[in-house]
DNA sequence: GGTGTCTCATTTGTATGATGATTGACGAGG
DNA sequence: CCTCGTCAATCATCATACAAATGAGACACC
């Protein structure tokens, strides 16, 4: 009787009700639906449903216990930076403030990144990292492939820090921009101005200038914020 | 028959086996045992089980298709940050490598986030800050309280930057490190040099010093780094 | 009338069995 | 040796049942 749309049906069931939640359509402290209510509104049995919702207990958007329901947990208790999480806001529009957000923790990270990759990048590392500037120096390839490759630039760059920590912070932050810029389109082409800086980036890494590189991976963010709007 | 042990059989089996899972017990690439065999080793049903599996799922530690099993993702693709995947890395020990990683982490932010602070820290900000700090400078209290007092005054300053992403961030670290402190014990009392240094923290940030506020952090968490061998 | 307690109905937590779908493995045939 | 089809093991989903917890209302007592 139910759709049987595939073999993942709990992975649509969560996103779909991820992305509801994330996105305001229940408020913070509010109590989800009755199970049995969400179940009919999916469509789908009350297993597939409570795997759905333990998936986002365990992404810290919904806690309780028998009885009480479901409740939607506050903002700030959330896995901001689960790659799902971040991907179901960026999603159907990124709003201003998230952008400028996510932003700001990435000026944060990436310029100590930086610092890191230039003391302890490999060969291997600096090759990944060059290549991806050169793809990107290269006007070859469509809008997405460009965009697919600046992402690969500075996942590189986490990758050279040789740390898991910020690798995986790195792939949840860059998951979810690399949808923004695909979904909001406003990535026509990179700038001359972030291409130079990019190349900057890459030269002074190789080169072990950390601060050199932090600098101008500071002001790339801020150059790419700017267009962004 | 299983072992009733009250209304959170979900919440244990996930611990367990997430733990088992982040301190090595299965290799990265490794299939887990098959949802029968694990269903007998922890004595629960299936339901319960793949309950739990689904959380681990959403942290980025598992995945998998019909027939082939869940199989345990690379290290790099966990969500390293989540607050459960920290606590349960951190419980029985965290290992040098680990803590050395994650201090690095902090490195990156703290000190960034201490220059957000600094800019746009409310009243009731600077006071929670300031509040922490007499908490630390007074020797009241036993040991742990004196390290919740620690972890409110980080906390404290992540809040300050109004950022909820950071928060979420801030969060997690903090959680991680807390266990981290009381398993180890290594943290008899903080050193004068770190009080002192806390302090300069607060005070900067309080006088809009952000820069000041960034090289106090840098210089504290070199500090309790040290202290932490 | 206010208040504490008790019962009960509702909802979640857990268990069980069944069925379909998917895919790795193995063997037949070229 | 390689290709392909069949098979069986295992996951995905469903339906159902019972236990446990808890909020709400009934009820007794002060």
């Amino acid at each position: 009787m139910p759709v049987r749309s595939g073999g993942k049906l709990c992975s649509a069931v969560t996103a779909e009700l991820g992305q509801q939640i994330v996105t305001g359509a229940f408020a913070p402290g509010d109590a989800l639906p009755t199970e049995t209510a969400l179940c009919e509104q999916f469509g789908v049995s009350r297993t597939t449903l409570r795997e759905a919702v333990m998936r986002l207990h365990g992404k810290g958007l919904l806690d309780g216990g028998p009885r009480t329901g479901m409740k939607v947990l506050p903002v700030l208790k959330w896995n901001q930076l689960d790659g799902d999480v971040l991907r179901w806001r960026a999603a159907g529009g990124m709003d201003p403030e998230f952008a400028d957000q996510l932003y700001e923790v990435r000026g944060c990270i990436e310029p100590q990144a930086c610092r890191l990759a230039a003391e302890r990048a490999s060969q291997d590392d600096l090759r990944q990292i060059r290549d991806m500037f050169e793809v990107l120096a290269s006007d070859a390839g469509d809008v997405v492939s460009h965009v697919a490759a600046d992402v690969a630039f500075h996942l590189a760059i986490f990758a050279a820090t040789h740390n898991p920590i910020l690798i995986s912070l790195g792939g949840s932050i860059r998951t979810g921009l690399e949808l923004a810029f695909r979904q909001s389109q406003q990535r026509q082409r990179m700038s001359r101005a972030e291409l130079k800086l990019h190349g900057h980036i890459a030269h002074a890494i190789e080169a072990g200038h950390g601060d050199a590189a932090a600098v101008a991976m500071t002001l790339l963010l801020e150059q790419s914020r700017l267009a962004l709007t």
